[in-house]
DNA sequence: GTTGGCACTCGCACAAACAGAGTGCCAGTC
DNA sequence: GACTGGCACTCTGTTTGTGCGAGTGCCAAC
């Protein structure tokens, strides 16, 4: 493809996603040094529409990108904009007094919504790859337990379970058993030792064992009910124009978990996928983009993290702002 | 006051909720059965309009309640409208099956969301009105504990506490004693029994038992950090046109968890408030109304949930929705 | 106290006219 | 062959003007 007409579609591209109008040829050849003239630009324009990078919102208006063009502006033009110096300082600071994972999260949503000025979500770190720490139960009452598992990352899964009569010692002959069982592995080494153990329970733990173990597995295993944190929900108010095809899909889509666990999809830490329009897999979401991001340590992707805006966004500026944050916590939370 | 000005000023009030246009002299009288003519009506009408209960936003067109009229509307004229048999059978089956407390409240706070068809806030159960469980320590790292506080509400507290270092068996001890000085007491009871716990530590346990009952404390009495869940945001779409006014302060305030709890504010069990307009705490939020229940048992009031929306809300249909919920989640929240 | 009538006031919807921006195409130039 | 200036054309958003309808306030009559 020819050079100068890239030049002209990444030229498109910044200018309507700064203003948010339509641009046509002679504001574009004003504002950039394209060393020819408005009419040229309009034949590539005419090229470029024609390979459906660019089309017209009517006869005789500007042009604004497409999905395509969108696409082929972060595939091959995108270089990502350095964060100001105040930014940077902001990721290094943000997580600094956190409290707990929860804190954490929090802090890293906000800052990620504060910098992209989008909605930002940041999922729970997944279970599968932490390592179990702890298994604790707990009697609420004469016929329920409450059984909480305790991971590396600092999550906490609980589960309430209803079991017929249990006395303290055997509770606590049950914890020395799941805690044997569990603590110092993933969680599909602990579900696979779990099931093991089921058989191996001394006589006087099998009833309430039984329903104990089942219940663990489930939490062990319960990937997909991946939690997640949401911020920066008042900056969709600067999308006020387009309420009926913008707003309204997305926070149908953030009130739903599983819609917004499917929309992130799974990327491996340090690495930024992006969704244009119809390439996510919601159509109600069709003039929306994802920008995502895993994050972990070196060895391990904890989950995912992202911001979800309109297709017309700033990409280079929102994929540096993803990347930087998700390096950073994924760092942060390697260490703790 | 006159009784059929009050009449007038349901009717007005009525009409002007399900129709969001302001309301003439004309179309109230073919509406409603009031006996008398326009003419008449319309000298109530500026009787009212003298008083301050209703406005019209400009000359010749119809009235509309001020935020004074919707007041006395909700005080003096406000017969909860009962539920439709269909929302009395979701509210008795809504939270069947339920695995733990996040799932309660999520369940309730859709529902809430759902009857309403507005925004749902539910606060979880703060701890003071509760009972301690249990207490654990987990090891998280050679320099990191985990502390952890599970509730008779099935609410658990997370704090990470530094620590120079520890074995296991110092723990154990430690465990047992803040166990020993918690179980079974509230919270103001458990933080007093801990304070007095510092003084009678044996010296092996003093440097880690400090730090822990500091953070114990902290947790414990850490009512102000209460937690809540918010569905039925895109219910929002549905005020399209006062964008400005209404959506958008609504999204900050629901950003800011310290904003929304002073919004619900206190209230005991069973007893539906109503902050109409600018009567809540903050003028950025002048055209919303809240609509707040405490829930609880019948003797401990547990939290507060409720829904926002804005001043011209169908108060009867809205209020008895909110009774309903926090009455039946009260009571499965004390029977669990 | 209530009612019918009447003059008056606005806001809003609709239409027509207009200005501006942008395009496509063509003929001329380097 | 690629680029440019010019020109006719198209379309939208805005402005301006007009008429309609809903609603009010007041007054005289019942």
């Amino acid at each position: 493809m020819d050079d100068r007409k890239l030049e002209v579609l990444r030229a498109i591209v910044t200018d309507f996603v700064s203003s948010q109008e339509p641009v046509g040829s002679r504001s574009l050849v004003e504002r950039h040094d394209l060393g020819v003239s408005p009419a040229t630009v309009r034949n590539d324009m005419a090229a470029l529409e024609e390979e459906g990078y660019i089309t017209q919102p009517h006869t005789s208006a500007g042009r604004i990108p497409t999905d395509k063009g969108y696409r082929l502006f972060v595939d091959r033009l995108g270089s990502l904009k350095p964060l100001s110096a105040a930014e940077q300082r902001a990721i290094q600071t943000f997580l600094s007094g956190a409290l707990d994972l929860d804190d954490i999260l929090l802090r890293t949503v906000r800052l990620l919504a504060q910098v992209t000025q989008q909605v930002a979500i940041v999922e729970y770190p997944t279970l599968s790859h932490s390592v179990v720490r702890h298994v604790e139960i707990v009697s609420m009452s004469p016929s329920r337990l409450l059984l909480i598992l305790i991971t590396s990352t600092g999550r906490i899964e609980q589960r309430a379970l209803e079991i017929p009569e249990h006395d303290e010692e055997t509770l606590a002959e049950l914890r020395a058993h799941l805690n044997a069982a569990t603590v110092g592995n993933t969680s599909p080494q602990a579900a696979v030792r779990l099931s093991k153990l089921s058989s191996t329970l001394p006589p006087s733990l099998q009833m309430i064992g039984q329903a104990a173990i089942a219940t663990l597995l489930e939490m062990v295993s319960s990937e997909a009910s991946g939690r997640m944190v949401v911020g920066g929900m008042p900056n969709l108010t600067r999308y006020g124009s387009e309420f009926e095809t913008t707003v309204k899909p997305m926070l149908e889509a953030l009130e739903e978990q599983v819609v917004l666990l499917k929309l992130l999809g799974e990327a491996s830490a340090d690495q930024v996928t992006v969704r244009i329009g119809q390439e996510n897999p919601y159509k109600e979401l069709q003039s929306t983009s994802v920008v995502a991001s895993g994050y972990g340590s070196q060895v391990d992707t904890f989950a995912t993290l992202g911001v979800i805006g309109p297709t017309r966004m700033d990409y280079p500026s929102t994929m540096a702002s993803v990347r930087a944050v998700a390096r950073y916590v994924g760092r942060f939370l390697s260490e703790g």
